[in-house]
DNA sequence: TCTATACTACACCGTTGAGTGTAGTATAGA
DNA sequence: TCTATACTACACTCAACGGTGTAGTATAGA
């Protein structure tokens, strides 16, 4: 009845929602989900327990938003890639450095592991989060792309995609969230053998 | 001083160890470290909370031997390979199955699931586990002996290694632990493709 | 300046879980 | 049969943690 009269006064608390958030992340990542307390989040945000419960309805609640911004800033950099006439080498050497987005820097790094972490011990949350996503997809149409160009060979352009990722994540990202990144130094000449690898065995010569 | 006196009497209690061991994995892989409890695990094992107390020191201490035992297990299975004058492919294929004995079985493949989770978010037990451990080694030796013999070109033994291995993981392992087991169907075209490529980059065609 | 709103400080609750102590029972080995 | 050993049942301690309630304070917006 008086809603307008309600809605007159309501302070930007956006501020110290992302606060938490973020400090949420910083005890998330280092102690893992369960060994983090919420006593811990607010210490660490600097800021009282019944505040971090008035921004968050749980523990789970909080999680699960992090989580949610986590994907959303990943899928703000998925979709960089088409087929050109560009050398093949420097659109590969694209999707994988999208696909490294996830692990080259030390926040997301930490984030990558963490949800990995516990997606590996909760197959439904798992998969319930990585159920929309289809990665590959970009990669798929891409090698058709190329293949319908003559520049590629492959009976399946799915099985190269899921070739492709693979070398990229085990080689590259799987060691780097195992090692805390320290695999990454001298990145590049890995990164340029790993598509002469997937060249040699696709490519046509252009 | 009546030392053999002491010592005439010993039951042997290495079956209930066993058990208690078996039935703790069952436990730990389904809830997780944190989640499982001792009383659970007690309960599981059809045995009283003291018996584990009286087994195993504590919580960590339990789980520091089943993660022994596993390492135990894997590494017997781990030494298996020479240079010969077999097929390379036929060779390529036992290092990459010799690989996934870790995730071909389901106890195996929650345990890996397991360990990986915890290694994940505590980098200094699975630095320290994983330190003693050198998996490529022996790839590279046998990388070496196929260019000796003019089998294999590559300018990098340990790099081709790691291509071969990042192969499999990349394309196999993580994908089976993370959908437990669900891409193993249909695995032989994978594996033959996987050491297509790599034999495309560095066979030489005997 | 005034007031609704956000926030703090702090006590509090209920639960869970690791680990212990103990008294009594079952059993393997002599 | 005898006895030391393994085991059980059970009560218990202690600490941590998720979450709530509340009274009071600071502050943004009118």
């Amino acid at each position: 009845m008086n809603s307008q009269q309600k809605e007159r006064k309501k302070r930007d608390t956006s501020k110290k929602h992302k606060l938490i958030m973020e400090k949420a992340v910083e005890v998330f990542i280092s102690k893992g989900y369960d060994s983090a307390s919420m006593d811990g989040i607010a210490e660490t945000a600097g800021v009282s327990k019944r505040t971090v419960y008035n921004h968050f309805q749980s523990k789970e609640n909080l999680f699960q938003e992090i989580i949610a911004a986590f994907l959303a800033d990943r899928d703000r950099i998925k979709p960089m890639d088409y087929a050109k006439n560009r050398p093949l080498e420097e659109q590969l050497l694209s999707f994988a450095r999208a696909e490294l987005y996830l692990i080259d820097d030390p926040l997301r790094r930490g984030l990558s592991r963490l949800l990995t972490s516990v997606f590996l011990m909760d197959s439904e949350l798992g998969n319930a989060t990585r159920g929309q996503y289809s990665p590959h997809a970009g990669l798929i149409r891409w090698i058709e792309a190329a293949r319908d160009e003559g520049r590629l060979s492959c009976d399946s352009p799915a099985l190269a995609a899921r070739i492709f990722y693979g070398l990229v994540e085990g080689c590259i990202t799987w060691g780097a969230m195992m090692s805390d990144g320290k695999n990454l130094q001298g990145l590049d000449p890995l990164l340029d053998e790993i598509i002469a690898v997937f060249l040699s065995r696709y490519g046509t010569g252009s």
